[in-house]
DNA sequence: TTCACTTTCTATCATTCGACAGAAAGGGGT
DNA sequence: ACCCCTTTCTGTCGAATGATAGAAAGTGAA
């Protein structure tokens, strides 16, 4: 079968692969940079193949095109989340700790990485029914920012959730300014926004997000 | 001079003005409707025309090119918020009655529109320096909300202000998925968020947002 | 009517777009 | 050595892109 060994075949025309990781990663890593500060539409398969160091006609042998190289970014940043969002599902320390701890890791994924991955679920294009697949995991994830604020006692659910959810996306916008907030200070605003009081949580939610490795 | 009666000239191929405010409104409504759907990138200079029921290159005689379009949209955008803003800041009632009215009122300006107009704020192209007399009159904005939060008492104003206009901001992706929360509940929100209460301000603030007219 | 002006059109330009076909270049297994 | 497979290239396609030039079609005033 030949396992991906990532440098078989004719050798790359330039090194630029300093990651090292092979040239699908290079073409992900190109397109993070490129759909968040240059648009989708204003990305070009050329400009794209050139970002990651080949040519335009071999993006095709890697990926069916643009919007898969975008459907596979998305997918990949939101399924961290939804990974956290299982794990706190799954615990039994106060609600609103676990919200806490939640709020704090999502809001560093989205502060994490060079270019703010995050800045893709801002893509006008998304709206696409390609994108659907996309759109299913990041309900879901709402759907458990919702079910800790239900666990909360929070009297409308959706709506707390939804303005939890607010907070922590604007780390995008923020980075995209300049400096964003920091996590913690994000996680004790989403309390403080659903009238809950946001010390206890603040105190005992690093040594749970802590053990979630 | 022969002032713009907006009617001269040759007529209309099609009769779509239905607005009969003229071509140039048309090109702006045609551009808010696809920048916010398709992207700016998305978005030719061809389809901009159509959408406007005129051929591409008319277009060239009211802008200077896609560019001036959406630079005219997002100025047009900003301009109310300024003007309440500014308004606001002249007023002598408690400053947290003032911020709930700010929120208030802008939440509704980011939720009116057939197309909310606000996604536009989202465009990742917005970095690029032809839009900067854009981000001037925004950073004049964000400094309002800054001196709103600060005569709230609040310590520290400048994450204060970024956590509420993160609260009312978020409006435009809410609308995108479908419905938005009701502009009140995101500016009672806003001041819960800075550790206020918000029940005197959502008593009184009805009748500062009616005194602005 | 004639003139100046505005608006809109058709036609065209070089460039770039996304996509495909097919060849060249290497590695690994036998 | 040979063959198979993967990777990457060059070359090319029709269509679409942004932009310009110049003509046609209308208005209102002199």
């Amino acid at each position: 079968m030949a396992m991906a060994s990532a440098s078989t075949g004719r050798p790359r025309a330039s090194g630029s692969s300093l990651t090292g990781q092979g040239t699908r990663a290079d073409i992900l890593a190109a397109g993070a940079a490129l759909f968040c500060t240059e648009g989708y539409g204003g990305t070009s398969t050329h400009a794209l193949a050139a970002a990651a160091g080949i040519r335009q006609a071999s993006l095709y042998h890697y990926f069916g095109g643009k919007q898969a190289v975008l459907l596979e970014l998305l997918l990949g940043t939101v399924q961290p989340s939804l990974e956290t969002a299982a794990q706190l599902l799954a615990r039994d320390e106060h609600p609103a700790v676990r919200l806490w701890a939640l709020c704090v890791s999502d809001a560093r994924l989205l502060a994490a990485g060079e270019h703010s991955i995050g800045s893709l679920y801002l893509l006008p294009e998304l709206a696409d029914e390609r994108f659907a697949p996309f759109h299913e995991r990041r309900a879901e994830l709402e759907t458990a920012y919702r079910t800790l604020v239900a666990a909360c006692g929070v009297d409308d659910p959706g709506a707390g959730a939804a303005l939890v959810l607010a907070l922590v996306e604007n780390v995008i916008l923020q980075r995209r300014r300049g400096a964003a907030l920091a996590p913690e200070r994000i996680a004790e605003a989403a309390l403080r926004v659903l009238a809950l009081d946001p010390s206890e949580a603040a105190a005992s939610g690093p040594a749970l997000l802590a053990d979630l490795g």
